[in-house]
DNA sequence: ATCTATTGATAAAC
DNA sequence: TGTTTATCAATAGAT
């Protein structure tokens, strides 16, 4: 492609190699960069002049150490220190640590249970249990030091109390459904409790202990 | 250059990139090959597909890791500053990541919740009832599941009727202190000197919804 | 994978 | 080096 075609052979002219390799590399990096957005590739390019002299490329998004690195892991081969290693070794560890809480998490809100054992989900029911008292326990403290200082913002003021009927009521629905659980299990019956409870607004129809108390304002 | 002019951009139709992917990296590897042999220099290319499949080339009488040696010694070991860099800061990223989740558990477990505001406790709480219907369901599944095949376990069986008579318990209680403190908060709207609420000890003077579920075994 | 109309890259000249 | 231009090379789209 030029004025003539050439063999694809050492330029002995230093001149004429000096300029072709320029053209040459330019255009290599061109074409890396093309590749990389047109097919959504990673490319990393190290060019040495035949006078020594570096020249690289690399995808943007990504760097050479870290195309290198993926290489490593592809190829198998080499290409660091040992004192890499112990920090990939790291990296695992610490990966590894988090995919167990990533589990856990999981767990605690109620997904992947699938594969779990009775006795599993008893100890992730006492967690639950356990959290649910202590926090319980330290709303019913904010409440108190709100009351005592008098600082309580009216929204926060209404979305606690609020929360708390809340509390409350779901207690008294899971608690229900509990019962149909004791007394022998039908479970349609449960099913229907479910279906109708979850349809009930976030209303309070709670029969108050004193219902004297009730009404106020 | 081909049949029309293409935009260097992303190619959306995936067949479409993955066959310019290969024709484009011939065409990357040929054009490095001839620099190298042109031009006398040393060229090393390593590309990652968007599937994450590695190709490589690099010039004849030399490697990859010899490549990159020099690299090194020439860029001032900017590799091996570069990869360690990368390396500690996937690790710092990860361990975030990892304090994060250890935060949330906490909070889920009940612990440390007092840096809290009202509004996060209560996001906690959901998360916490989520996780608890959740839970409860997929134990009522294993109920009923054993309770058909009729397999279960005696230990097993014993364990998951006396958890669910105690969640059951729970539950009342729960209900019942719950209630109480909403009695209080209404009762802090007509009355703000006599303050229940704050007398009330956690403890439990239920008025049980189905006194007659209170005792069974 | 193979074929070709086209665009793209570039050798040589300036 | 940068620009120009005549050529050859790469390749997009079709088969």
């Amino acid at each position: 492609m030029g004025r003539g075609k050439i063999e694809i052979k050492r330029i002995e002219n230093s001149t004429n190699r000096q300029v072709t390799f320029s053209k040459r590399r330019a255009g290599l990096v061109k074409k890396a960069r093309e590749i990389g957005v047109l097919c959504d590739a990673e490319v990393g390019v190290v060019i040495f002049s035949s006078g020594g002299k570096l020249y690289d490329y690399c995808s943007p998004r990504t760097s050479l150490s870290r195309i290198l690195e993926k290489y490593q892991t592809n190829s198998g081969k080499i290409l660091w220190d040992e004192k890499h290693k112990s920090l990939s070794a790291e990296i695992d560890r610490v990966k590894k640590e988090n995919d167990n809480m990533q589990i856990e998490l999981r767990h605690l809100k109620g997904e992947d249970l699938n594969s779990l054992q009775p006795r599993e989900l008893i100890a992730i029911e006492e967690a639950l249990q356990n959290g649910q008292t202590n926090l319980r326990d330290k709303q019913m403290e904010h409440w108190r030091m709100h009351k005592r200082t008098g600082k309580m913002l009216e929204d926060e003021h209404n979305q606690l109390s609020y929360r708390m009927a809340y509390q409350h009521q779901q207690d008294v629905e899971l608690s229900g459904g509990m019962r149909e659980l004791d007394i022998g299990y039908h479970q349609h019956q449960v099913q229907q409790d479910r279906d109708f409870t979850s349809q009930m607004p976030f209303t309070f129809r709670v029969q108050p202990s004193h219902p004297n108390l009730q009404e106020d304002e």
